[in-house]
DNA sequence: GACCGCTGTCACACTCTGTTACGAACGAGC
DNA sequence: GCTCGTTCGTAACAGAGTGTGACAGCGGTC
């Protein structure tokens, strides 16, 4: 019976704080990773033409002129190569439009290098299924079976005319989901951009929002269409963009 | 050294990792395959060019701008040459497509050299019929003898209109059924595309799962006419794409 | 202070799923 | 045809996951 090949996996961190750079690097070279480091959109662009990686840190925060995003999207425009985005603590927009634009999962600064290592190492074996961009631009607002979601207005607006009135956590969980139609929240995940706090292990916050917000919004919530539970993962919206 | 097939049956290994090109080379020289290794698309096609392979062993992670998904639907597009996909350990995502776009098998990397034997061995003694090149868009919901599936939006609608509610796991393992409707998988294949984890010894998980789904779709379960088995193997959809 | 709406927490019921067990169906060989 | 061993279908059960009513704490308003 031969050994098994371990292939080398490469990341590719962009940031353009040396130090992280450096700390990074020493880190996952001891994991066993092959990593290659960039400061900027451009040397990024030079390391990918060079050799693809496998899974791309991106810093949101780059230096002046760079936005992370926009190297998000272009580096989704171009490959399906998953990304996490480091965000600053409590960037939760910027959390949410990289998660439109297509990254994968994002770790907030500062960050501890063992929750790097397990986030990396849960996209690359379970890659979220089609991470397709979102059309959402925002300001505009959101249409979906005959719905209307405005997130500037904070608005809901039934298919017949009449409005909604969600509560702020109702309207919150309800925005995030609907802003990536296809895409599964985990719980944790939902804790997070709402509340910006962690799951605690019994937590049965989400839950409770997700019955209350269905009540509201769905005509059968024991039949529910517009958001719907994946058993064992979480929560997904499935309102069709009109 | 094990018996050299009749006529030496010819492999051509795409990889752009030179260790796991030679590893495999030396391997199946062993045993008595002629093998011709290349490091990319490029050399793939001038390599058919000069003369036919009996089978391809494709990496899915190839170098910058190339992915093995595009070349296993441009080797179908002009030859029903067998294709085993080598996929990363657990990109469940990228091994579906890769089937749907017509490869034979895959293999998680990393791998055993006999596995691998023992794959190929399979595929070309039942040289699967001309796996016919599924049309499903990812997004685009899948029609079969008035039904609908909706991937993206997780429903399931009958001819007459009507919806039915499937489980999670339920519409899982419908989902990559249906998207190759004519393929057969095994109980071990649906368990690791579904689930991400491999089948016991006695695992009667899928077959549960599948009887279960039955009991939702077919008209008589008994006499299922969308999801059958094959004794020995596993199970195939055989519904009619409209 | 009294009132009120929102939210986190708990408890309980219900649903989903892995596992087991057992009988039926099947194929091979005679 | 028959038997035998294997494979498959499925009912039943238990454990884990989820939905939801109830309630209390909190922060706001009057």
């Amino acid at each position: 019976m031969a050994e098994p090949p371990m292939r080398q996996e490469h990341l590719l961190v962009v940031d353009d704080d040396a130090r992280i750079r450096q700390m990074l690097a020493r880190y996952f070279e001891d994991e066993g990773y092959r990593i290659t480091t960039v400061g900027d959109g451009k040397a990024m662009r030079e390391a990918m033409a060079r050799g693809a990686a496998d899974l791309v840190l991106l810093d949101l925060m780059l230096g002046p002129g760079e936005s992370g995003l926009d190297i998000a999207r272009e580096l989704r425009a171009r490959s399906d190569i998953p990304i996490i985005m480091l965000t600053g603590r409590d960037d939760v927009v910027d959390r949410i439009v990289g998660l439109e634009v297509g990254a994968d999962d994002y770790i907030a600064k500062p960050f501890h290098l063992r929750e790097v290592l397990a986030r990396i190492k849960t996209v690359l074996r379970r890659r979220a299924p089609a991470q397709r961009v979102s059309e959402v631009s925002a300001g505009r607002p959101i249409r979906f079976d005959g719905w209307e979601l405005d997130i500037e207005r904070r608005r809901v607006v039934r298919p017949d005319g009449s409005e909604v009135t969600l509560t702020t956590g109702e309207f919150e969980i309800l925005s995030i989901l609907a802003r990536s139609p296809g895409r599964v929240f985990t719980r944790d995940m939902l804790m997070d951009l709402t509340r910006g706090r962690q799951l605690d292990v019994f937590d049965r916050t989400i839950d409770a929002q997700i019955a209350r917000l269905r009540k509201k919004i769905e005509a059968d919530p024991k039949n529910p269409l517009l958001v719907k539970s994946v058993r064992g993962v979480g929560y997904v919206f499935t309102g069709k963009a009109d």
